[in-house]
DNA sequence: TGCGTTGTCATACGGGTGGATAATTCGTGC
DNA sequence: GCACGAATTATCCACCCGTATGACAACGCA
């Protein structure tokens, strides 16, 4: 009479919440906010429904997880491509330039995952948070890249000319 | 006894299909398609859930002749835009791009509605098709303005500039 | 002014699904 | 082996979705 019960292992804490967040990311990537569920996200990661809440008091605690997780990599992505830049200010802008517009940085799956959090990010405060953080991260590295730049130009000037630039990445980014 | 029914006056066609496409869009717009229910479109449009079956089959159907309307829209400013360019082929080419880059055709309601409806687009062939055409109106319009350029370039040279000054006015168009 | 058409309202239904929970089981480290 | 807690299972409850239906009233026309 004992119905058969799903063979699994133990993992770690970190192991499981990171397998969460990815689920979590990757169909909201496919197929927006409205396709993670708790069901969806826990089939996707091996597990069962239940154990999400084991790790995350609620399933919106999962979401902000997910995103602060997105806004990392990114962040990450970019550090690491501007530490193996070369030295001359001027190919340092333009390496890094380069690596924002290749992969893994450029990704359909990532431009899925911006669209679909978009919503999400305006109605919630905290996410909004998140956001801006990991932007003007990515800013004013930009702008660092800018000052040390050899030319004439003021911070005001350097601010201005990196915002301009960012915009004129994110559209070919969003062309990939 | 009788329940004080609700006061209503009697609409063309026209217009309430328009009300409520414009209903739709604007509900996708802000909270993406899981928002934009039958309720709440009805209730925007000032009228109840009922009537959107009287004039739309499904809700499916009102979807995507919210989506045609849109691209409508966007068409049809490109092409305003272009009627009111002065007559050099550079000033053609720039006063365009600047219309491209201002309201209205920039908007941040805009932004909203390409994000919701990405994921859309992804899954319902319709749509996509719908949205192809659009698209491709818009670059084979940037297209004879480049050709038109006093340069020396090919046919493949042109199309290839297209997609990239495309590319640069989305990302521009991103920022706002 | 009265009548018929039909646009519009009101309400209900059947159901799918979503997030949450509580108790149970069994893998695992000691 | 024993105990702890990770993970499963089963279920809850509520909400909201899209759809269907029938009554009512606004407007055009005679």
């Amino acid at each position: 009479m004992s119905t058969d019960r799903r063979p699994y292992r133990r993992e770690t804490e970190e192991s499981r919440r990171e397998a969460l967040i990815e689920a979590a990311l990757d169909l909201v990537a496919e197929g927006g906010p409205q396709a993670a569920t708790v069901r969806a996200i826990a089939t996707r990661a091996g597990v069962t429904p239940g154990l999400i809440r084991h790790y995350f008091a609620s399933k919106e605690e999962l979401t902000r997880a997910a995103y602060r997780r997105l806004v990392q990599i990114l962040t990450d992505d970019s550090a690491r491509a501007l530490r193996a830049a070369p030295a001359s200010p001027t190919d340092r802008l333009a390496s890094f330039v380069a690596a924002s517009l290749s992969p893994p940085v450029v990704d359909p799956m990532r431009l899925g995952l911006w669209a679909g959090l978009l919503n999400t990010l305006r109605s919630d405060p905290e996410m909004r948070q998140i956001h801006e953080q990991g932007y003007h991260s990515y800013r004013d590295l930009l702008e660092g890249l800018i000052a040390a730049l050899p030319r004439d130009a003021g911070p005001e000037q350097c601010r201005h000319d990196a915002i301009a630039c960012n915009a004129v990445i994110d559209g070919l980014w969003l062309e990939s």
